[in-house]
RNA sequence: GCCGGAGUGGCGGAAUUGGCAGACGCGCAGGAUUCAGGAUCCUGUGGGGGUUACACCUCGUGUGGGUUCAAGUCCCUCCUCCGGUACCA
């Protein structure tokens, strides 16, 4: 290269430059107003907590990449950032630090803006909101208000999930893993009065328009899914001896004949009434442990299955057959009707309990394989029995403990009357699998009811004698060997041992025998959901009041609209309170009456505050509306939401919810907020941990891994940043030592966007370098540079700049299509430094043409523009610009330059690459020319030899694929 | 257990519609520059074979199989890792 003196890149003095410029020009305010070209992109606004670390930058640079870009392409880019403001992190740290929680967001939001700010992230900062501000929360309490005339927000005394350590309930989203979504501890069930959304109206709608989300993530779609849990099957209703109804909820109202016992919730409404006296004393110990017990030992699945009989009976309305009632904590209160009618042979919890507690299980849906399996103990039958039952077809396994044989389906008769044939006095033996009977000498007994099951238990312990123990018919099943995994399946099958619905096919069953419990008002078709309604109320301080109040004479009365906002009393803030606790704040007068009331004293779920912020940024100054109709249906749905994928469940669904309440109230006219959804992966980093002293930062380790404090060796687990596990690094140290535009380019070069990846400090590295040789090559070019309206004329230009020219336009349309269709920013950046390659090797010839490397000079700028925008606004005008790139617009491409004149083909010959022919791309576009031209190449001839070609394949403008011999 | 996603050089990753695997970057090696280190620049860099040198051959995208002229890409089997969820009847 030309050994120019320049001026090294001064990353801090050039961000500086440029840092106010894009907000004081006011490039990304935005009227919205406008209609036409308009695209809504929304980053998931932040918690304002701190600082925000270089993963939490991966979400907002990419935003900013996408707005400078759509800018530059001319559209109407809304891009707003507001803060979710509301929430216990905010009042504790503040009660750690004794300030008041607004103290503490309003300086965490004054330092998070800064941090865009050095970012070189510009938003529309006049559209900024603030969840905990009233002009924001009123809004928060009016969307309260209009689900509540709807019926949509109700009250009600729940068990509810109430986290000791944040002093609050918790939504069952919120509790994660068996823990509490914030602190981790183990939330206890508490039964308040409390308010709810009734989500649980819009299962269906939820559900059923996730099809409609053709632009989300498949993964995220299938998380809400899941989480609805939606559950065709039938309520079944049981008599019990107190004649209450006891009714249950199956999927498999097919198994029905199966069922042998019932099994209630410990905390079950029926439990106390039907308990008979001689087994209150058990039943209530049971049911005090496990309640106070559940949620930390219900976490483990591979627990042993416990309960107790409650001493009553139920009647099964298929066969009237007399079942006991029991209790037990594998029954969830807060599922179905919280009790199950236990079908043993087909659901494995069932099976699991029944064997441990001697309860009948009766097989009553045919295996859809149709295997079957017979065991004859040694001692119950000759030594020879092998060779008699191989010479009547049966192939037999010999075993220690006996012979093991597995007839087909339709021979399953014609083998048990054989095994019964040599059966010596005393032995018995039997089948499993699509048919389970017992073979005894004189007698075949099928394993098909709770009366056939006494008879089998009783015979076996007759002939087996003292050693004797099994208590039901499949007890004694599980304790052979061969029978492993054939004695229980949970197949859809033909009805067995179910009366008269013997025979129906499975795909038959579930419909017909629901319908004849229809016909006999026995139960009814139903759908279960997992989802439950949104528990909203929070016994805190830092939230958006419920707008409520109660008189003792008109009851629950909603605060008038205009009496918004129901503000939060001003007070010092000393420590840990809700508004119960602030003297005066519940104490007001009825809207209606009057008379002396009292308001409620919960503040809203913060998820609650994020459920519609999305419509408040249209309008964020209207006093008189949440936001105005007109405008929100233009600019809604959100052209593109990108966000955090621990958001999938929660906010989104949320947020789903409330639209398409507000669509039925008449509000809005779309019935999904986010048209299309991007999840960005987690950035990681190694962290540091002492089984001793905890979580180290990387700083701290001593030499050799070791910790400072005791030496001992430190694990070095991989996660997301975060504060807790001080593996986060701080944008700060990075602006500071290389410059925002390197951690922007490098964390978009890093990988894809939506996958996780870990931080790396040679990458940061590698990124800064190629912005040094940026800046030097477009400095050394800058002298020599044509006119600025100047354009290369391709018919002047020699191969070398053919090539260049010909680079800089597919360059450029690469990177258009890796952003906007694609979304895919690390390749955009691989194809800005091949660009900077080449243009580098053309640009050390003294003869350049100064046309070209005008071209080629504006266009890399340009496009590198919204990746690194202080760079790109500097070299913008080292180049000899006047206004930003972002006024210069996104670059034309010129068609022209996309083709070439001449193409290089593959020849695989076999399958195997043997050659490259170099042809006209005339040719190479038609597949008989190519195919010829490859025939005619000399290379190709050689390679060939004088075998035949058989057959040839040209694919135009791809390669030929010749088959020989 | 169930539901997703992913497995490609020493590393991050690329290959967009079944068509030249390893773009781009890091690291490493050799060289230039330098008193020296760093920075910068140039060259090379999947494994094996082969050649004085080129050429060239061969294997190769977690495993095993299949479809095809052609497979990282499609189908089946299995393994590993990551994420979500978990007694949901």
């Amino acid at each position: 290269m030309t050994a120019h003196v320049n001026e090294p890149y001064d990353f801090k003095a050039v961000e500086a430059r440029w840092r106010e410029h894009w907000n004081e020009k006011g490039y990304f305010r935005v009227d919205t107003k406008a209609r036409d070209n308009t695209f809504y992109y929304l980053n998931m606004f932040p918690y304002p907590s701190g600082y925000l670390h270089v993963g939490h930058g991966r979400n907002y640079i990419i935003g900013d990449v996408l707005t400078r870009f759509y800018r530059m392409r001319g559209y109407n880019i809304l891009n707003p950032m507001g803060w979710d403001a509301f929430g216990l992190p905010a009042e504790n740290a503040a009660i750690d630090r004794g300030i008041h929680p607004r103290e503490w967001t309003e300086k965490n939001i004054a330092y998070a803006k800064g941090q865009f700010g050095a970012w070189g992230i510009v938003y529309d900062w006049d559209r900024e909101i603030s969840t905990c501000d009233p002009d924001y929360y009123r809004w928060t309490q009016w969307l309260f208000l209009e689900l509540y005339k709807k019926g949509l927000a109700y009250r009600k005394r729940a068990t509810v999930n109430y986290c000791p350590q944040c002093k609050t309930v918790l939504a069952n989203e919120q509790v994660v893993g068996g823990g509490c979504e914030r602190c981790g501890s183990a939330p206890e069930p508490k039964t308040l009065e409390q308010w709810f959304f009734k989500i649980t109206d819009y299962a269906d709608r939820l559900l059923d328009d996730l099809a409609k989300l053709e632009n989300w993530p498949e993964s995220v779609k299938k998380m809400q899914e899941n989480w609805i849990g939606r559950s065709e099957g039938a309520e079944i209703t049981f008599k019990t001896e107190t004649r209450d109804d006891l009714v249950v909820f199956t999927t498999r109202p097919d198994t029905l004949w199966g069922a042998t016992f019932m099994v209630l919730a410990p905390e079950h409404a029926l439990v106390d009434k039907i308990t008979t006296p001689d087994k209150k004393a058990e039943v209530a110990a049971y049911r005090d442990r496990a309640i106070r017990a559940s949620d930390i030992d219900r976490l483990s699945t591979e627990r042993e299955k416990t309960g107790v009989f409650t001493g009553a009976y139920a009647v099964n309305p298929a066969n009237n057959e007399k079942i006991p009632v029991w209790i037990a904590d594998y029954v969830l209160a807060t599922y179905g009707t919280g009790a199950i009618m236990a079908v043993p042979a087909h659901d494995e919890r069932d099976f699991a309990f029944a064997i441990r507690y001697g309860l009948p299980i009766l097989p009553v849906i045919e295996r859809a394989d149709r295997r079957a399996r017979a065991f004859v103990p040694a001692a119950a039958v000759g030594a020879d029995f092998d060779k008699v039952a191989r010479d009547d077809g049966f192939p037999v396994e010999k075993t220690s403990h006996g012979f093991v044989l597995d007839p087909n389906w339709d021979d399953v008769n014609r083998a048990v009357r054989l095994i019964q044939g040599e059966l010596k006095a005393g032995g018995w033996a039997s089948v499993v699998g699509t048919r389970f009977a017992f073979i005894f000498q004189d007698a075949v007994i099928a394993h098909d009811s709770v009366a056939t099951d006494r008879e089998i238990v009783a015979r076996c312990a007759l002939l087996t004698g003292a050693s004797f123990h099994a208590r039901t018919a499949m007890e004694i099943l599980t304790q052979i060997p061969a029978y492993e995994g054939f004695l229980f399946h949970s197949d859809i099958g033909t009805m067995q041992h179910s009366g008269r619905f013997s025979g129906t096919r499975g795909h038959l069953a579930k419909d017909a025998v629901t319908e004849w419990l229809e016909k006999g008002q026995k139960g009814k078709k139903a759908i279960t959901y997992r989802l439950h309604d949104w528990l909203i109320s929070r016994q805190r301080y830092w939230g958006a009041p419920i707008p409520i109040v109660y008189c003792p004479t008109c009851g629950e009365v909603p605060v008038p609209e205009k009496d918004l906002p129901v503000k939060l009393p001003d007070v010092a803030f000393i420590g840990k309170m809700g508004l119960a606790d602030i003297p005066g704040y519940a104490d007001t007068t009825c809207p209606t009456c009057g008379g002396k009331a009292r308001r409620d004293t919960d503040t809203m779920d913060t998820f609650v505050d994020s459920s519609w912020y999305y419509l408040r940024f249209i309008n964020p100054h209207d006093t008189r509306r949440a936001f105005v109709r007109d405008d929100v249906d233009h600019w809604l749905p959100v052209n593109q939401y990108v966000g955090g994928v621990e958001h999938a469940i929660l906010h989104l669904l949320y947020s789903r919810f409330v639209t398409k309440a507000l669509y039925d109230l008449g509000h809005v006219g779309f019935e999904e907020p986010f048209a299309r959804l991007f999840t960005q992966g987690m950035v990681c980093l190694t962290a540091y941990k002492c089984p001793e002293h905890g979580w180290l930062y990387p700083k701290e380790v001593a030499e050799g891994n070791r910790c400072p404090h005791c030496g001992k060796a430190l694990e070095n687990p991989y996660f997301s940043m975060s504060k807790s596990k001080k593996n986060v690094v701080d944008p700060s140290e990075i602006i500071d030592r290389v410059g925002a535009d390197t951690e922007r380019l490098y964390t978009l070069f890093m990988g894809p966007p939506d996958r996780d990846i870990e931080w790396s400090e040679e990458g940061i590295r590698g990124s800064f370098r190629f912005l040094n040789r940026v800046w030097t090559l477009v400095s050394d070019c800058a002298p020599r540079l044509a006119p600025r309206t100047a354009a290369a004329d391709p018919a002047t230009l020699d191969a070398e700049g053919l090539a260049l020219w010909r680079r800089v336009h597919r360059t450029v349309r690469k990177v258009s299509e890796d952003i906007q269709d694609r979304f895919s920013f690390n390749t955009a950046v691989s194809a800005i430094m091949e660009l900077a390659n080449d243009l580098a090797k053309y640009a050390e010839r003294k003869d350049a043409d100064p046309d070209l490397l005008r071209e080629a000079v504006d266009r890399l700028v340009l496009v590198l523009s919204p990746i690194c925008p202080f760079l790109g606004e500097e070299l913008w005008r080292k180049v000899g610009h006047d206004g930003s790139p972002l006024e210069a617009g996104w670059p034309r491409v010129v068609e022209q330059a996309l083709g070439a004149d001449t193409v290089e083909i593959p020849v695989q010959v076999n399958g195997k690459l043997r050659a490259r022919i170099t042809v006209s791309a005339e040719i190479a576009a038609d597949a008989k020319a190519l195919e010829k031209a490859a025939l005619e190449s000399d290379d190709v001839k050689a390679k060939l030899g004088d075998v035949k070609v058989l057959k040839a394949i040209a694919v135009p403008n791809k390669m030929v694929s010749l088959v020989v011999r």
